[in-house]
DNA sequence: TGCAAAGTTGCAGAGACTGCAAAACAATCC
DNA sequence: GGATTGTTTTGCAGTCTCTGCAACTTTGCA
């Protein structure tokens, strides 16, 4: 029994995980973040304190739910893209392919996240404090697709004007209903690839 | 006895900052930075564990020596600009500024903080976790400049930028002894000024 | 069924951080 | 100088996150 897709084993994981990252948003929405402790999160999840520190190294990273593979995913998203394709394209559009397929995947997560981050701004930030691994490795990826050395800037840049525009994004999405928060991050990551130096032209008030 | 200066408090309020600041980036990199205890950092300091929390709010936030007017200072300094810079001129000089000041009060501090960083690159990301306060700050200088509704990203994204210019400064400088630090700082700023959408060309080997 | 690999758990402990109330200290007023 | 007031430092008790380790349970496979 070793079907292509999934072990046993690996959906329990999946499943766990999954429990873990619920509890933790729905506890810190109900109750707030730091009324919450990972003792209350791993009971809600049916699970040992222990093993929720072997699925998430800290508590705010549970909170976002950082998947460990979507680092490696995008990476090799990058490196998959035609040759035509300019580096800020492929890194573009690979952050809006992960970004649309996790508000697929979980976007009443993302909602209950809002209620957190608006109580708790700060949160976003920290959660991306333990992101350096992915960071490298994304920069990397695009560092080779640009034919750089190590020592240039730009895909470390790059890369980090990603999880920022992200950032901002959800800061932005967090203040009212009337976006899609993928629309934002498009926007965000746009206004990265022409330069912020100047002030980009208002948008039009009432969508559309 | 009351100059306009300093009283002997302030003086001294300064002066112990000053030196948790030091004993933690000493040890840390003398030893590792988590082989040091805030308690050894707070004795080399001559001053309690409870002292060094009332000056710092974590380990890592003293490891950066963040000072808490810096938010505020540069924040003036982008509303105080001629009428005739662009926000983002504005946001960038101060920026520089702050940073060359820094650099010249404390390079030595910056030297032995290269040697952690080198061990430890996530460190500067995790530094960087309890901003959020000094990035609201300065996104509404930066709003306000620009006369943007609160709702629009760009104050945020331009903030975060020099955040993230800073950090991958750091980063890139903690490579070799060859660049500036500031210069590397002013280099990154330029490119989010002028966007990533294209590759920057090749920088001269070995300077001049 | 039985063995190996992977995952879970409890436990003990280190260490970061907080709130509180007492003590030490500096500035100010008479 | 001495009393008064506002700040800063300190100790202490306690909570919580997070880690290493060793035992135990479950799954994958022959």
């Amino acid at each position: 029994m070793n079907q292509p897709g999934e072990s046993l084993r690996d959906r329990k994981k999946r499943r766990t995980r999954a429990a873990l990252e619920r509890a933790t948003v729905r506890l810190a929405a109900e109750r707030g973040y730091d009324h919450v402790t990972v003792e209350e999160i791993a009971a809600e999840a049916d699970v040992s304190v222990r093993t929720f520190f072997n699925y998430f190294a800290s508590k705010d990273e549970a909170l976002i739910g950082a998947d460990p593979e979507a680092g490696p995913r995008m990476a090799e998203r990058i490196l998959a893209a035609p040759d035509e394709v300019t580096p800020f394209e492929a890194y573009r559009s690979s952050v809006l392919a992960e970004i649309t397929d996790e508000l697929n995947n979980a976007r009443d997560l993302w909602l209950l996240r809002k209620e957190v981050l608006m109580q708790r701004p700060d949160l976003l930030l920290r959660a991306f404090a333990n992101s350096a691994e992915s960071e490298q490795l994304l920069a990397n990826a695009v560092g080779q697709r640009a034919g750089l050395p190590e020592s240039d800037m730009y895909p470390r840049l790059l890369v980090a004007a990603g999880s920022t525009a992200f950032r901002c994004a959800v800061t932005r999405w967090a203040l009212d209903d009337n976006v899609a928060l993928g629309d934002l991050v498009g926007e965000a990551l746009d206004l990265f690839g022409t330069g912020l130096a100047h002030v980009p032209p208002h948008h039009r008030e009432g969508g559309s």
